[in-house]
DNA sequence: TCGCGTTTCCTAACTAGATTAGGTATTATC
DNA sequence: GATAATACCTAATCTAGTTAGGAAACGCGA
């Protein structure tokens, strides 16, 4: 019989898909095999269990992510690229739940996550933040995307009442915080 | 031979420090069993399953968490009770990072993270926000407030520089915010 | 084209953990 | 002291992850 033909990027392509769909708690290898039409233990051949798949879930999120940030801080700066990046960040969130999950798990020497805060440093530049003090506005700003971003998507927020507006208004806090700090 | 003597209450408890000592993800059934010195389907007298065991632990945990901001607050106004609250809030989630993360699945008819909600509108109300401005006021500083804590405890942050130092002046940032929603 | 090694995939088997069914013994109540 | 309620147990089932070892497909050089 034919083979599936899979290598280890389509297993974790296929497996964050699954997690989006479903949530990362619900992806188990059990599943994946049978969405690829494969036996669980064939996913050995490509990756080291449901931890090692996780963890490549999330480092191939953390690329990803970091492309889309950059693609639309490009050319702006200071309040424009703060909004464009919270913007892109919120998006991908909520289109890859499963996946902005498994980003956020620990995992040791990753340089995808590096250079999340490395973009983030740049764009404070452009608030007159440098040193430690950007360090601290690259938290702040971290922070409170994920913050927004972890709770609408865990269903955090249930007053109904515009999630837009709100994000909106935490852009501005965050624009008038930075411009403070320097 | 003699009883445990377990009741829900005990279960719950238990399981929470389980939960703070080795993470949410690590809690099982047949450890918490072990632990109380019973087998694992005696538990089901108590608790119906590792699902509402876990919600459980989350509705315990939002209710002591608002018990102590309710505290922190007491008396205070403004920047002051903005401060403590935010303290409070990040001290309990280091002490209880199981808990923690238990209150933020998504659980229908949680009054407790309701009763979460109230209590940071009330401390909106002394920089003057009413109605809909204090709802976004509210989500801005759960959002800034968990997504700092979050990153906190799951080792978001790597690099070595004072996090009193960031979470002081993300505090900052809140209070200069919600004193320019008003 | 043949043979070769590599790689993908398989079945069989083991483990741990959640859960259900049904029974026994302890505790509380009258 | 009898009776009901209820902790708790063992036995058994199910799902999922994982390991071991083998067979078939694929790619490549002779």
């Amino acid at each position: 019989m034919p083979r599936a033909g899979l290598d280890t990027n389509a297993v974790v392509v296929a497996a964050a898909r699954l997690a989006d769909e479903d949530g990362l708690a619900a992806l188990s290898l059990a599943r994946l095999a049978s969405r690829l039409g494969v036996r669980s233990p064939s996913l050995y051949a490509h990756v080291d269990g449901l931890d090692d798949l996780r963890r490549r879930i999330g480092s191939h999120g953390a690329r990803e992510l970091g492309a889309r940030l950059q693609a639309a801080a490009g050319g702006l700066a200071r309040g424009d690229a703060l909004a464009a990046v919270a913007e892109a960040y919120r998006a991908y969130a909520l289109e890859h739940p499963g996946v902005y999950a498994a980003i956020q798990q620990p995992s040791e020497a990753d340089q995808a996550g590096a250079a999340l805060v490395e973009l983030i440093l740049a764009m404070l530049r452009g608030y007159g933040l440098e040193g430690d003090e950007a360090i601290h506005g690259a938290r702040i700003v971290r922070s409170a995307l994920h913050g927004f971003v972890a709770l609408e998507s865990e269903t955090g927020f249930r007053i109904p009442l515009s999630l837009d507006e709100t994000f909106a208004r935490l852009i501005a806090v965050l624009d008038e915080g930075l411009a403070g700090l320097a």
